[in-house]
DNA sequence: CAATCGTCCTGCGGGC
DNA sequence: TGCCCGCAGGACGATT
């Protein structure tokens, strides 16, 4: 499912072949990533705005599909496919964008991610990663690679959480996401980029949908949390 | 403030 | 073989 490294993907890819081009009659001058959503700004202010959710695809110059929920036509003649196989995923146009989300994973300092954890000490780590008003951009998948590189528990309360975790965590969320928007993110289900190609990011996962933790071979732990799976190592995470 | 539950939707896999 | 059932899950609103 697509969180900030697929939507990133997707964002770098189409900046490089949209932008200049018109829409409806607009201009587009930018493609923007914000959380999970992905964003076409156009010059006169309004913006197009996706979120891909679980299966939703954005797919340049693809073919028609089963799937394929809306067709964009650009003025030269290329299209934009937005695919989508369990209709959860949106997009609307909006005459101006703006938000109330957390700030961005890629860009939160760790002095601000440490005082914002002060406000949720009563809460379980991983929701807490998850909550796009706390940071945005990770979902389930990365949240669970995050905190087992860190090696905590995804039901970890906040408040328990020691110093040197607190620093691991953060550190992590930096170091995975970038390595997971190296390898183009992460196919699981239906995600592939706009060149319609899947993601290698897969085959790095440690934790997540897996039975047995690839750096230990212990059998993993699966929970659920806020009413998602939660996987975890019970020997690598404490 | 925190946690849980229902809701949206449909492909897929298991069971019989 | 084919049908039925339940699971998966991001985000949000309602409830406890």
């Amino acid at each position: 499912m697509p969180e900030l490294p697929e939507v990133e993907t997707i964002k770098n890819q189409l900046k490089e072949k949209i932008i200049g081009k018109k829409l409806d009659g607009r201009r587009i001058i930018d493609v923007r990533r914000r959380a999970k959503l992905l964003i076409i700004d156009f010059k006169d202010g309004s913006s197009l705005i996706f979120h891909l959710k679980l299966t939703g695809q954005l797919i340049f110059n693809g073919k028609e599909t089963k799937f394929t929920r809306k067709i964009f036509n650009f003025g030269d003649g290329t299209k934009l496919f937005f695919n989508d196989a369990r209709k959860f995923g949106w997009f609307k146009f909006v005459k101006s964008f703006k938000d109330d989300f957390g700030p961005e994973a890629l860009q939160i300092r760790r002095r601000d991610f440490r005082s914002r954890l002060r406000k949720r000490s009563n809460s379980k780590i991983k929701p807490v990663l998850m909550d796009q008003k706390f940071i945005a951009g990770i979902g389930n998948i990365y949240s669970g690679e995050i905190l087992f590189a860190a090696g905590v528990r995804p039901m970890r309360l906040v408040k328990s959480l020691k110093e040197q975790e607190i620093k691991k965590i953060f550190q992590n969320i930096k170091k995975i996401l970038k390595a997971a928007i190296k390898h183009k993110g992460s196919s699981v289900e239906y995600y592939l980029d706009s060149h319609g190609k899947k993601g290698d990011y897969t085959k790095y996962h440690k934790v997540y949908q897996k039975q047995i933790c690839q750096k230990c071979g212990t059998k993993i732990n699966r929970i659920k949390l806020a009413g998602r799976s939660s996987h975890y190592c019970p020997r690598c995470q404490s």
